[in-house]
DNA sequence: AATGAATGAGTGTTCATTCAT
DNA sequence: TATGAATGAACACTCATTCAT
């Protein structure tokens, strides 16, 4: 063994972030039953059997994305934003800001998106367990007072405004020439 | 006892129908890979083989499903709307009428969008060759013109309205207690 | 279905029985890991998933085998005989005859032999766990007291009795044209 | 330090050896389709590659383990003593003796005893084409004549013979507080 | 016509073998 | 020379499809 031990497990932390990476890609577009792990392995560049060095089986693989999906780090950024001293319609301009950029340069985002919705979907669970919603609904309610923002269930809106980034994440996903999403266009959904 | 020939006939469009209606619930929430024939079946009510009697094979069905997700009944209801000789946010707020009303009380119609939807992000095709979508621009365009629709790349508009629409579908179809998209907040996403 | 429900029961019934029957042979000659499904069901004159509709898995098949193999019913026998009130040379006899009886005519058992020894090696318990081994320990244990069985430790004889019996069935599994096992050579284990 | 082409030699023969000597039990106690080449690389205390630097295969090494399991050592001194002018009791007393000594202390020839007698089984061909077979069995001819050797088929009762050898070893194998077999044992299947 | 047990092609997973280090 | 991560051929298992009833 030529390398470090330190070396070795570096190595092995990048080939299991690459798979999750690029496998990601593939289960957002074709999602689980329609993934072949013959097509995957091709489509990473390695052989069937690596997948099996870092993952137990299609399906535990596919559980960790969802699981890395799920990552707080989103979360962390829009709670520290929504405590801010700032009127709600600057939050909410500041967070499609955000998203607009994301959503045109970086690919991970997209299918973390794309695959975080879809698990919500799922899930059935009422969404306002989710803290990306109730985060946002926060706001929303302060913007409510302010009166910048329009009236209505803020988890309701929340929803809305959610489920649009979905849509573009969708059709960036999918469509080769597809229009992006524009933070205005985000911002118009809830602004009074 | 014998049936005729018009009662056996009808027998067999019937389940035929049935089983379009019930598969297409089944595709529309779990795609096509992850639908399992036994599932779908047991889900349907009938046996395996049954299925066989009426479609050559799983992708057939999926097909017929696609097909008809696809039919031309709402193009010529939008068609005929967008010739009408009204102001283009009447027709908008008529639309959007019929939209709130349909996803709230017609399954059908809720997954064929769903289905309608996921094949046009499939096909990958650019949306404007959908009849759906250039119909709406048309309208969007004349709403423009009389300043009661925002500005902005009609196409774009189209598609985020049935963006919009599709994503009330999915709601529908996985979330129990959701909430159903108003004809309001439609109307508002192209409002000026 | 044309079949009633007691037919359609037995004849899963019967179809286990087959496959646990036919695959005994198969595990008994060939162990576990040299033992194909594809061969295994070629052998048994079905398709390979159809043992999957009896059985989760190869492990769970052969598990069954064993279990199988370690049934009661030459306990029962071996007790009754043991307890009754004859000289143990006359029981030891009775067993010698029965084994070489059994050893030429059923294959079943010849199998189940093979199957429990080696079950029994495997699990290194110590063998005077198996009530094969207890119960005729018990009997030379008599035939020692009455002068008609070799002095010795008891269990040790009942391994060497049994294992000659393992060993001849191992010769009838493998060996086209074997020495059968004569009950004379048996009793002769054991005879003072 | 360069070694010599001498030291160099030695050392991949010893370790040729050793692989051989540490994989012939993993082979003995699980066959050959229950043994993974990396188990029985561990079981060595070497990595998986080492295996393929002394051997083409898993096959070619199973293959060089059962041919020196078939080494004409024992034939030899079998042959030996089988010409000695002896009577056969004598040369029964001996090899008997020898095979409680060698069975208890040389843990290599109890697992050549067992991969030779499961190789014997498995060829399917009679056991007189087997040297140690009919060598035993000339010793039992002539132990016949001199009416020390109980009557039968000379080759039936080297069976006999060797076959609880072969039991014997297998207990030594698998089980740890197994009885050791007595030369006394040995002899008394074939003394008249 | 309808069924579901049986089938085998296709997919997931393992493991003998290779090869860069 | 020795290693073990990577590989893909081979095997276990699933599921779309067939067919006897």
């Amino acid at each position: 063994m030529p390398k470090t031990e330190e070396q070795c497990k570096q190595m092995r932390e990048d080939m299991r972030s690459r798979i999750l990476q690029r496998a990601s890609i593939y289960f957002a577009r074709n999602g689980f039953g329609d993934t072949k792990i013959s097509d995957l392995a091709r489509h990473i560049g390695i052989g069937q059997g690596t997948i099996y060095m870092y993952f137990r089986s299609k399906e535990e693989l596919f559980d960790e994305i969802r699981k890395s999906a799920d990552n707080k780090e989103e979360v962390k950024k829009l709670k520290l934003l929504a405590n801010l001293p700032l009127p709600a319609i600057a939050k909410i301009n500041k967070i499609s800001g955000e998203m607009e950029k994301r959503l045109k340069e970086d690919e991970d985002f997209v299918v973390k998106i794309t695959i975080l919705t879809q698990l919500l979907l799922e899930k059935q669970d009422d969404i306002c367990s989710n803290e990306l919603y109730s985060e946002l609904a926060q706001i929303i309610k302060q913007g409510q007072k302010e009166g910048s923002v329009i009236s209505g269930d803020p988890l309701y809106l929340a929803d809305l405004y959610w489920g649009n980034v979905y849509l573009s994440a969708l059709r960036k996903l999918f469509v080769k020439d597809h229009h992006a999403l524009t933070a205005e266009t985000l911002t118009r959904l809830l602004r009074a």
